[in-house]
DNA sequence: TCGATATGGGACTGAAACGGTCCGATATAT
DNA sequence: ATATATCGGACCGTTTCAGTCCCATATCGA
């Protein structure tokens, strides 16, 4: 899932030199067959590269701060947007009644996921202590108190 | 779907008073069990209020623009939050192995998504054209462009 | 050169979720 | 009070998804 390849890369992230699928399936408590075939995508995907062979393993292509969470997301659910009402022959219903925009706007809704997404790099994930990043004070649980706090205009990045 | 619900949301947001959920199948061309079920969700998540009887309908909770997009989104899929590796038992091998703080930063990223659907309303969607929004001119269909400018400092609100 | 080790790709299985359909309960209008 | 039209929840077929296993390939070390 893609949990399991958040988990994945920052392990990577935090780790030196190249490592074995095994032994970041421990690390992780993923299990291993499913560690393999995770890391699979994200060498296809070209967010890691793999070393075959014995002394062999997967390592981070790029520096971790160069690699986007996005990124890591869309190696293995394909690409983030979800556009489904676009497809250029069932568009007709848009136009008689009340021209809705949808398509653009789901395009733009995909776009400010991606954007928010991108905010994050693995290095993030790896050394939360270096965030210079977010001043919202996470402090408990519960996000959906955010929610309510949406309005102002407090920025991400 | 989810796809469904923003068409059914958005749709009410441009009609008048309560629709019924026929009316509102076939303006969008969903079929007519599915869209009831989805309105049902919406119902439930308190996005839109129904009325029974005849006459009766489904009409927004509130004005369009007082309605985020993710709360349509939540209303079908539940909360957006996916936190796995959090289960106040699991988490003992995120302390011996480079004590990677996912949780706390699952957590960032889980804002970061609700935040950037917050940005958007039904009132967004129903209305495009009363967009003082986002300045990005989304020309054509590519959003995977899009995202090699996302390094940009547009805010999207 | 040979063996051990580790990834790559594919096929297969089981289960959860999704889309879709139906009927019963309820509220409104006549 | 009756009839009508709606919401509400239970049910089912199908599909996708997570997960597992096997074999081919490539590299390092002895």
């Amino acid at each position: 899932m893609t949990d399991y390849a958040v988990m994945l890369a920052t392990h990577l992230a935090a780790a030196d030199g190249a490592q074995p699928a095994r032994d970041l399936a421990l690390q992780t408590q993923i299990p291993e067959p499913t560690a393999s075939k995770v890391l699979k995508k994200l060498a296809r995907a070209g967010v890691v590269i793999s070393q075959r062979g014995a002394k062999g393993g997967y390592a981070l292509a790029r520096r971790p701060e160069q690699v986007g969470i996005h990124e890591v997301i869309e190696a293995i659910e394909g690409p983030i947007a979800v556009t489904e009402c676009s497809d250029e022959s069932t568009d007709s219903f848009c136009e008689y009644e009340t021209n809705c925009g949808v398509r653009a706007n789901w395009q733009r809704i995909n776009l400010a996921v991606q954007r928010a997404l991108s905010e994050i790099s693995l290095a993030d994930m790896a050394f939360p202590g270096a965030a210079e990043l977010v001043s919202i004070a996470l402090s408990g649980k519960d996000a959906e108190r955010m929610r309510s706090a949406d309005t102002q205009g407090n920025e991400v990045h």
